[in-house]
DNA sequence: CAGAATACGGAACTAGCGTTCCGTTTGTCA
DNA sequence: TGACAAACGGAACGCTAGTTCCGTATTCTG
């Protein structure tokens, strides 16, 4: 499987990112339902063509979310590198749930549907979660984070507030809230005051 | 409109909560994806006494999700009355939680699929968050939850909980953060240890 | 610039699912 | 118990959306 790539030819490559493109704003926009013929519209090609370059729909939903995935483990590693572990793991938390909210549709949909992207996403998951993990051990072992939370615990109190962040719910608060219960007890908050309206104490 | 419902027949009346329980049990094994014949054949009936009784999948849905939105907020009410507006406030959202994480599947389907089950269900929404709204309400007056806190965001942060209660995050646990991040800054649980029990209950 | 390989477009095919129709069965009431 | 209305079952219909096919257009190579 040395699989030299042969080089496509050029409107076959434009027409790829075109398709990928589409795709990502079609699923963020209207969910998972959309027609393939729709997203072929919208990239501006026919639907043969689109098949030339995913043998099936859900192929197609794997590129995307892998593509983004990829995007946010490179984001956040490169967060995760300079500052001290608690703040960092803070930073990385809101970097994770700005992109859970923006990207919700999309993972909803995904997720809804039953679709096994976890299998394929499986390294960029492990990525993620290796790094959150180190994160997370260090800010503990300082006592900056209660010692009892686990991975698992951080990754869906995150995710969580990504979900309901209209409806009169801010993400901002909602997270502000988290923030504060994962200290250990007893413990205020180091930063400034923590009664903040729209501006998290962190950032 | 005052409807005297003239009796059904003993089978029709059989038959329709025959439906009704087949249909929110495969709502929530399978999602909303499940066909009418499915449905059906759970049921042990065919798809034309499924159309004689429900007019279309949509009104089964929303008769689905009224029955349970009913049951929900007769038992908060139950439990609101009693106590210490603190303790029955996170006794409420505790209870929610539960109710959120069992019909997970049924709930997310359903908002998954765009499904307009607000407008009817609005009524018992209403009731819910009155009630809430009141014991959150007291509870910050007498300063034992951030005033900043909406009842958005609490409704939020707990429906959160109930999205990723597997894959080794503890809804126990994260709850407990959340509650401990609900409390104004410096104010210790006044509860018992905050620490977490390893008796999820659910997962 | 010509020929061949690659890629394109969209009509046509297929499968699944919601819904309807109608001949048959069952419950109810006198 | 007999007759009639109510209810049942499941075959059939139509629509939507994923996929395939193939004649046409474009790009690359010598």
């Amino acid at each position: 499987m040395s699989a030299t790539v042969q080089p496509m030819r050029a409107d076959a490559r434009r027409n790829r990112q075109l398709i990928l493109a589409a795709a990502a704003q079609a699923f963020a926009e209207d969910g998972i339902g959309v027609p393939v013929d729709e997203i072929a519209r919208r990239a501006g090609v026919g639907t043969g063509t689109f098949y030339r370059h995913f043998p099936t729909k859900e192929a197609l939903f794997e590129a995307v979310v892998l593509e983004h995935m990829s995007e946010v483990v490179a984001e956040a590693a490169r967060r995760a590198a300079a500052v001290a572990p608690g703040e960092a793991l803070l930073d990385f938390l809101t970097y994770l749930a700005d992109q859970g909210a923006t990207k919700r549709n999309l993972v909803d949909a995904l997720a809804g549907a039953g679709i096994d992207v976890e299998s394929r996403a499986a390294h960029f998951k492990k990525a993620l979660e290796a790094q959150l993990s180190e994160l997370l051990t260090r800010a503990q072992a300082r006592g900056e984070i209660r010692d009892d939370v686990t991975l698992g615990d951080l990754i869906g109190l995150v995710m969580g507030t990504c979900q309901y962040s209209n409806h009169g719910a801010s993400q901002r608060r909602m997270l502000s809230v988290v923030y504060d219960g994962l200290r250990p007890s007893g413990r205020p908050d180091p930063s400034s005051d923590s009664s903040s309206e729209d501006r998290p104490a962190f950032q």
